[in-house]
DNA sequence: CGGCTGTTTGATGAGTGTCAACGAATGTGG
DNA sequence: CCACATTCGTTGACACTCATCAAACAGCCG
């Protein structure tokens, strides 16, 4: 079970060696859109697949406004998807960790509608789409797959309560990320979140003073620990409470 | 072009005559799964389709927990789909129009995730998923269509903003439903709307007494008219800026 | 007419956004 | 490796929005 000292040292290695790009050895293969297909399916969803390749920080896979032509999925490390308000101000859209899906919003007006950055080194699998349209004609799986994960999408999007207070949104986005690191083999208490809190506090839509203090709260309550962008969860059980308040 | 009169008749005789159940006569075609479609392709999914049927007001299509077969699409009418908070507080998730499709979040988890009600006399065609799958099998473009819709419903989702002041929240969601009637043909800038205020305030995030007070303030202001669930929009570039402030 | 549900109004306080300033951490160029 | 610049996080004071509670009112249906 990797832990918290693997996650980091995947990132460095990504660097140093060719990164894995066949599905079948991928560690968050069965998250991703090779989910239960055999190998015969795997290898032609392989061969449109553009090998897994390298980012540093900040650097964009798409951007808004773009034509929209490949979905990109995170393999190793974390990007962020957002956009750019009335204002000019940057709004996060979402957090994005290995084996999810970017780019999904460009699909129904050919365009993408959000810019996807990534938020430290990273790796990243590129899928045409026109590509993924003429496997899927053949492999009704892949569709399936593909229907199944944007319904998981719209599913999280829309259960995000708009009513509930700041101290239950930030417990809320810790208790969903810890679980999504946990599915992907990763530690669920302790993890390494290279946000800036100011980025999340755009994310749960709050003033970046008020995550500050939110934060201090939590750690002076012995929920979570929060140094240096290691997160620990301590009382997961509180945690959870304080979530649904 | 249809106006409020012939919105609130059509209500009616929804229930005196059978409705014309099949797709390729349908006002809101052009929005809904046959988008695009060749007569061919169009009488491949008629054929699956459960005839379009009548429900009176609050009455259920699923409910939460229960096992997803079918997609509902909304043929006239209006629904909501909601789903139960911890405290067992109703908490309304969205409002669907002729055209839109109920039922996506089941797909991934095989179970809804929400209940369906009508919101007034309505009707809807029925779409089981598995022999929706089979026919999609065969005709690449419902496929696609598919793809399109849950994306557009992932982008519609995830760019509600979380920051706004109440006022705005309440100024976007007017522009935004009116544009939805608008593109189904019936005015944008009056219409019925067969939602209660306790719905609204639900769906916003916000008490019912505030969404009383604004709706109030923006009748000060001549923005809108809201008597008797008929919305006139009076001052449309107004009501823009209000929604982006 | 009385009972229900949906909407309105007022008073109050808690929670948060805003502004301003500072401290800590990180990155940069010589 | 150090001095500097820049980004990032923290803290305090204050005003304002909005949720909450309580109560009255309006519309609707039997």
């Amino acid at each position: 079970m990797p832990n918290l000292k693997q996650q980091k040292i995947s990132l460095i290695t990504n660097k140093l060696l060719k990164v894995e790009s066949r599905c079948q050895k991928c560690a968050v293969n069965s998250l991703c859109l090779p989910a239960g297909l055999s190998n015969n399916e795997l290898e032609e969803l392989e061969a449109i697949i553009a090998s897994s390749q390298i980012t540093d920080k900040n650097t964009s896979l798409f951007s808004y406004g773009e034509k929209f032509n490949s979905l990109y999925v995170v393999h190793s490390g974390m990007f962020k998807t957002t956009t750019v308000d009335e204002n000019g101000k940057e709004r996060i859209i979402s957090f994005h960790l290995p084996g999810e899906i970017m780019g999904l919003d460009g699909i129904h007006s050919d365009t993408y509608h959000s810019t996807a950055t990534a938020l430290t080194m990273s790796s990243f699998c590129k899928i045409p789409f026109n590509s993924l349209m003429d496997v899927a004609e053949d492999y009704p799986i892949i569709q399936k797959n593909m229907l199944k994960v944007m319904s998981k999408e719209i599913f999280s999007c829309k259960k995000n309560h708009l009513d509930i207070g700041s101290k239950a949104k930030l417990a809320l986005f810790i208790k969903t990320i810890s679980q999504r690191f946990k599915s992907r083999g990763y530690s669920a208490d302790e993890f390494f979140l290279p946000i800036s809190q100011r980025d999340i506090a755009s994310y749960l839509g709050m003033a970046e003073e008020t995550l500050s203090r939110i934060f201090k709260k939590l750690q002076k309550m012995e929920v979570v620990k929060y140094k240096k962008h290691i997160l620990t969860i301590l009382d997961t059980a509180l945690l959870t409470n304080i979530s649904e308040s």
